[in-house]
DNA sequence: TTCGCCTTCGAACGAACGTTCGAATGGCTC
DNA sequence: GAGCCATTCGAACGTTCGTTCGAAGGCGAA
């Protein structure tokens, strides 16, 4: 194993256990118990505790900017692209769930001079969205109606660390249509054959009709 | 001043601290600091520092079920309370972003017999959203569909102590129409007279066309 | 074998943390 | 004034944290 591929492990490892406990309430002796290294010897790779979050942070994020901005390359038309960017991004942080979860839920865990390079990433990953809205929909041209949508699609995606199991009935690409036609068309049916009621009632067409809240 | 008001003006200022330094980071010399109580002082009033964070949640939720009971009953037809539900939450994350973001921010970092009946409150709530989009759309049965329609306007709408200003351009009963509508119609201006078409197009008529990522 | 370098680690350090304790304060009742 | 109770606090305790340091292990080159 090279010095790379130890780094790699290290961080992979991180990752998961900062998913599992938090960044802050992590000790430096959980992440040795975690990697099987010794707690000094963990400083032969890394100045700390805080720039493994910001590796972690920094590596993920570029990944992700990197998958879209070959998703988009791939994809045809406003409308088409706007699809891919969000595919991507909710079947990247389906396969990816620690390290998105770190990205997302630490997003204020490190001092500002680390802080700062990701919030660059942040910034141009937002903008990309916006561009993608704009171009899908010159005519809603509202700046701040544009902002919320794009902040309104981020929660929705990002918050998927709070509930999604990969694991469970929902299959990452499934999530990602239903993400889809939600942002594009809402979950009121919009025609009797309107696409949004046909990929519902295709999926599961004799769902009890009522569930109580308990 | 009394008792129950002292103690609900160190939940508050507690709240504020959380919200801005994140839960685990925040020390009991920051919140006496805060306070203007003295570090052993604060343990009249609270068992320790997670009872400190439970009390926060709890009462949060508390309110927010009890403000969305109130408005259900005050709205009419299934689409009506489905509205009403998304206007309270958005309202009332927005005015009360300190303990809202304490409350969505921080729902892992209690210990497991403080986190359960916090839990509870919660599967109440989100269960009360299954019932209201079970009733708006009989139609739309499938379980899982409704569970990422949930938990994707969940996402919307917790996700909004990362950007948004209450002070700032859009004001919370604006963002509150906004993620509604978006959520029921999505982005795509449905029709030329289109509910959702028409609000963007008021808002701003002469926006610029494009905006670059950068 | 010897040297030098990359890698690992046990042990320890100083700082900061949540919490506790006993005393002091202030006001109210007899 | 004396006694009592609710409230506040300075000072300290024991623990745990992130980090450091010097030494040791392992291995290829000379």
């Amino acid at each position: 194993m090279t010095y790379d591929e130890r780094l790699e492990r290290l961080l992979s490892t991180a990752a998961a256990v900062f998913a599992a406990k938090g960044f802050h309430p992590t000790t430096m002796r959980d992440l040795s118990r975690a990697t099987g290294m010794s707690l000094a010897g963990m400083y032969y790779y890394v100045q700390g505790k805080e720039e493994l979050l910001a590796l972690i942070q920094e590596r993920c994020f570029q990944r992700v900017l990197e998958g879209a901005q070959e998703t988009l390359e791939s994809s045809q038309g406003a409308d088409g692209r706007l699809r891919g960017f969000i595919r991507h991004h909710v079947t990247y942080f389906a396969e990816h769930m620690d390290e998105m979860k770190v990205l997302s839920h630490e997003a204020e865990s490190l001092s500002p001079q680390r802080q700062r390079p990701i919030d660059q990433l942040k910034r141009h990953y937002v903008n990309l969205l916006l561009s993608l809205l704009a171009d899908a929909f010159p005519s809603a041209d509202a700046r701040v109606e544009r902002r919320a949508a794009a902040y309104g699609l981020f929660g929705m995606m990002n918050w998927i660390y709070t509930w999604y199991d990969p694991e469970g009935a929902i299959a990452p690409g499934a999530l990602a249509e239903q993400f889809t036609e939600l942002f594009l068309h809402g979950v009121t049916p919009a025609a009797p054959s309107g696409a949004a009621a046909a990929v519902a009632r295709a999926a599961s067409p004799n769902a009890p009709r009522r569930s109580a809240a308990s």
